[in-house]
DNA sequence: CCCAACATGTAGCTAATGCTACATTTTGGC
DNA sequence: GCCAAAATGTAGCATTAGCTACATGTTGGG
């Protein structure tokens, strides 16, 4: 019998942590492309445009940066615009906000659910919102579905 | 009387959501940090010394980049290291290491506790365990201790 | 209708985070 | 004790994401 209390071998655990984090670093590099078109289609609901100044006001960055990040939005097919004419959706990029808007909702509706203060709340799902698989999204919802309500 | 059915005038929510995502921006870039703190810890536990090609290995990267990024580690005086020698921590780093891995045992917990398998736990908690604050961690303690238990 | 304010865009810098190719150092098996 | 494999390190490249400085385009108030 193997003296060694270890469940799976040791290569095998690197491997799976390995995995996990490469499975991280992805969400992390595509967490700034959804919060650019969840703001877009924000501004374009509230607006009826979306510019690119008012983009770089509501996250905080100089315009300039705001430019170049929708210049990538444009090559991944995620936005068109015109020179001067301010910023819309492709199909692809319509898509995308709308998973992306419901899931911002559900994860800061969750966490006020559990007793985060709701300022606290919009903080942290700014940055969980872009980590939460489906599962764990579903798991979220049954969570709010089955708590007493607020208004009641 | 006010035609506007805004709570707060516009340009306030805009510097709201902006700090937000200035929040947000701040823990995206100190996850990588953290996430290295934690694996040198872990190898310094299990193996007694936390080598580069070791810590790259853990984290599915190539060893320079791991290389590069304990340099960082370093300079901000979380890691010191002789060359060929193997990496450890600062008073700094192991202070560090402390809250990490403790607030990553507790996103896993609460993920599994409101039902989300382990191996998808143990994969969502690797992003979010850096975008937690304190109220939402101590939210998903109270929530883990009056949960009933498993073991049960 | 013009011009000043504002929006937009370009250029170029820095830092972080990844990579490959290559060089050097250490170390363990024979 | 040698030497080949493994580990470590250096150099240099690309991309992303931020910035400032400056240039150009648009537009509305007087
Ligand atoms: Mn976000
Ligand atoms: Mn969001
Ligand atoms: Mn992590
Ligand atoms: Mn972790």
């Amino acid at each position: 019998m193997n003296l060694r209390e270890d469940v799976a071998p040791a290569a095998e655990r690197d491997l799976d942590e390995a995995a996990r984090h490469a499975s991280a670093r992805s969400a992390r590099a595509g967490a700034l492309t959804e919060d650019y078109v969840e703001i877009i289609a924000d501004l374009l609901e509230s607006d009826g445009e979306a510019r690119p100044t008012d983009i770089a006001r509501r996250l905080g960055v100089a315009h300039t940066t705001a430019i170049k990040t929708i210049a990538r939005l444009k090559r991944d097919g995620l936005a068109h615009a015109k020179p001067y004419r301010g910023v819309f959706l492709t199909e692809a990029g319509q898509a995308m906000a709308r998973r992306v808007r419901a899931r911002h909702q559900t994860v800061v509706a969750f966490l006020r659910t559990i007793g985060v203060r709701p300022e606290v709340a919009e903080i942290d799902a700014e940055g969980i919102e872009h980590y939460v698989s489906e599962e764990t999204l579903s798991a979220f919802e049954r969570f709010i579905a089955s708590a007493p309500r607020d208004s009641d």
